[in-house]
This record gives C-alpha cells, sequence and structure tokens, in this order.
DNA sequence: GAATGCCTATCAACTGATAGGTAGCTATGT
DNA sequence: ACATAGCTACCTATCAGTTGATAGGCATTC
C-alpha cells in the first residue's frame, strides 16, 4: 500500500508541530520536507486550520488503533501497555504527544483544531475510565484524568529537562497511585 | 512604585505567551500593547532570545516569592496553597503556565530559554521534595514529579477542554494520591 | 556632552493564500 | 478507434501582510 502524498503532508506536519509547535510550522517546510511547493500543499489542504484539523483527526484514530489493540484483562499489563504509548513517542521520536502541544498552543488556535484536541484527550479519559470500572478501580473518574494529565504533563517536563528518565519516573509514580486514590 | 517599561513589556509578553505560545507572539504585538513602537520594544530586549529569557526568569523568581510566603507547617494546607498557586492563573487570567507551554514548545525554541524552562521545573520539584521529606511523605522524589507533571498536564487538558474543573478534579486527585505511594 | 528612551524609516526574509498554467490520466460519445 | 472533455496533481508567479532586526534622528535628563 503506498503512502499518499496527503499523508507524507501529515506526517511532515505531525513531526514539525510535535517538535515546535503548530505556529511554528508553515507550508514552505511541509513543502520542502515531501518535495513539493507550498501552492501544492494548499491544494491538499487549503488552508491552515484544514490542516491541523486532519493532522489532530489522523493522530486520534491512529491513538486509538493502538488502544483497541491492547489486552485489557490485566490491569497492570494494560497501563503498561498504555504507558508505553506515551513513552514510545518521547524516545523515539523524540517529540512530545501532538495534543499536548496542541492543547498548550490552545488560545491561539483555531477552534475546529481545538475541537479535535479536546476529543483526543476525551477518548484517552473514556478508555482508562472503562479499564478502571471493569477492574473495580476507586474513583475511576478522577484517577483517568489524573493519569492523562500525569503523562501529558511529564512528557512536558521530561523533554524540556531533556531526561527521559523523568518520564519513566512520573509514569510508575502515577500507575502506583492507583487504587490508593 | 511606578512600573518600568520593562516590566510592562514582559507583563504582555507573559500574556501573549501563555496565551498562543512564544512562537505566536511577536514584537509588535508587544509594542501596540504597551504603547510604543516595536523598534523600542529592540531597545529594551536586544533579540528574541533574550525577551524570552527575561520571561521566564522573572516568571521563575516571582513564583518563587510565592512559594517561600507559603506556610508549610502542615502538608495538607501547604499543598492546598500550592495547588492554588496554578488553579490563579487558569481561573483568573485564563491563562496556562508560562512553562507549561515553553516546556511544550521546547524543541523550537532557543536553548537559553529551554535552560530557564527547566530551572523553573526543577525549582518546582526541589520545593515539593524539601516539603515531602519534612513530612516524611513515601518516595518524596518521585511523588514531587508527579505532582509538578500532574499540575502542569491538568492545566493543558483543562484549559484545552474548557473545563475548569476538571483541574480542580486532577489537583485533588493528585494531592489524594500523596503519602500512598 | 553623554546617556537614556523613545521615534521614523527601512530592510530582507518569511507568512498564508490565490491565479492561472500544464502534463497525464480516464471516461464518454460518435 | 479516436477526438474530446474533465479531472488530478502538480507547477510558476505573485500577492499583501507580517516577521525580527537595524540605522539614524530627536528630545529629555543627568
Amino acid at each position: 500500500m503506498p503512502q499518499t502524498m496527503k499523508d507524507k503532508i501529515l506526517d511532515a506536519a505531525e513531526k514539525r508541530v510535535r517538535g515546535a509547535g503548530f505556529s511554528a510550522m508553515s507550508f514552505r517546510d511541509l513543502a520542502s520536507d515531501v518535495g513539493i511547493k507550498s501552492a501544492s500543499v494548499h491544494y491538499h489542504f487549503p488552508t491552515k486550520p484544514d490542516l491541523g484539523e486532519a493532522l489532530v483527526d489522523r493522530y486520534t484514530s491512529q491513538f486509538k488503533e493502538q488502544l483497541e489493540q491492547i489486552d485489557t484483562t490485566g490491569l497492570q499489563t494494560a497501563l503498561d501497555s498504555y504507558v508505553a504509548l506515551y513513552s514510545q513517542a518521547l524516545v523515539l521520536d523524540e517529540t512530545i504527544c501532538l495534543c499536548a502541544i496542541m492543547g498548550a498552543e490552545a488560545i491561539g488556535l483555531p477552534k475546529n483544531v481545538n475541537q479535535k484536541t479536546k476529543a483526543f484527550f476525551k477518548m484517552n479519559r473514556l478508555w482508562l475510565l472503562d479499564l478502571f470500572q471493569r477492574h473495580s478501580v476507586q474513583n475511576p473518574e478522577d484517577t483517568s484524568c489524573l493519569i492523562v494529565a500525569a503523562l501529558e504533563g511529564g512528557m512536558i517536563v521530561a523533554s524540556s529537562s531533556d531526561d527521559r528518565a523523568m518520564f519513566d519516573q512520573i509514569a510508575k509514580a502515577a500507575i502506583r497511585s492507583i487504587a490508593k486514590i
């Protein structure tokens, strides 16, 4: 299955946004990344908000696919797998979660992009909520919120401190706190 | 004590960065905010990295001052005061922590700004570490990291979801998890 | 007379976006 | 079988607006 130009553009955009932010990324950057001209990028994504929306949309659905592949029969192993999804981004790609930076920039971003970012966080919370309810974790609503916040914040603090071990430390502490809240 | 132009510029910069990010803020924005011309902003802060560094520096020292005023004799009340510092930003100014967004944008920012952001997080961790050690909290290192990450991430998730109550929910869950990790 | 704190004017580079052209492919009608 | 029409996916060229930054002028203050 060959990769379409649209996907190549989104790949380049994701890399740049996760590295430096949405407003720091330009159509010309993306054009040179994928080997076409900026006018051709506009052909695939008419405006920048269009691109942002498609970007977060794809990120969310890809993340959802990975969530659905996690074996949720054991609480501990499920959480380990969940944390690994976040950890991968930090270690392999040397970038943080797309929605962490989109969320941080939120006030200055187009509304449609904000809605998609909001949806990403909600999806994460709901997945955790279901997991916690099925494993009889106390205060499942509060706990799911805390885990998402700790992991997103953990990526930012660890990335900013240039200390990847700190993310693992935070993630472990977050998971250890579960069932005791 | 009259406010200097330098401080007025930093005030405007802080508001804009916390709202939309460092790369989304321009010298002309700041100039019009404080009623001078962009060339005059360059007089006070020669380059953008200079401004960024001064901004995070001031933010950190102001935050430190507030930390030092917190009564730390009681663990619970001290934590409540600490959380209130974060909560204020979200509720009153309708913006997130300066270092949350500076940390999120980190990879695309000047190195000197990154160092200052890193220092802010470290200061927070050390303040909590001292608090936890003096109150015999278990795993004080892990716990202090977790609290900082949860609060920074909580601001992003709550702000992005346009749900301020969610921040309080996350903060309460984070604090409740202490002493049980 | 020198330093401070602003100004006007200007610069090259970059931004998102548009207009209009072109090569290649495909579907249709005769 | 073959011309025609239309679509896709790019291109060049250009636009007005914005960006960080600089040079040089002009008051006011010390």
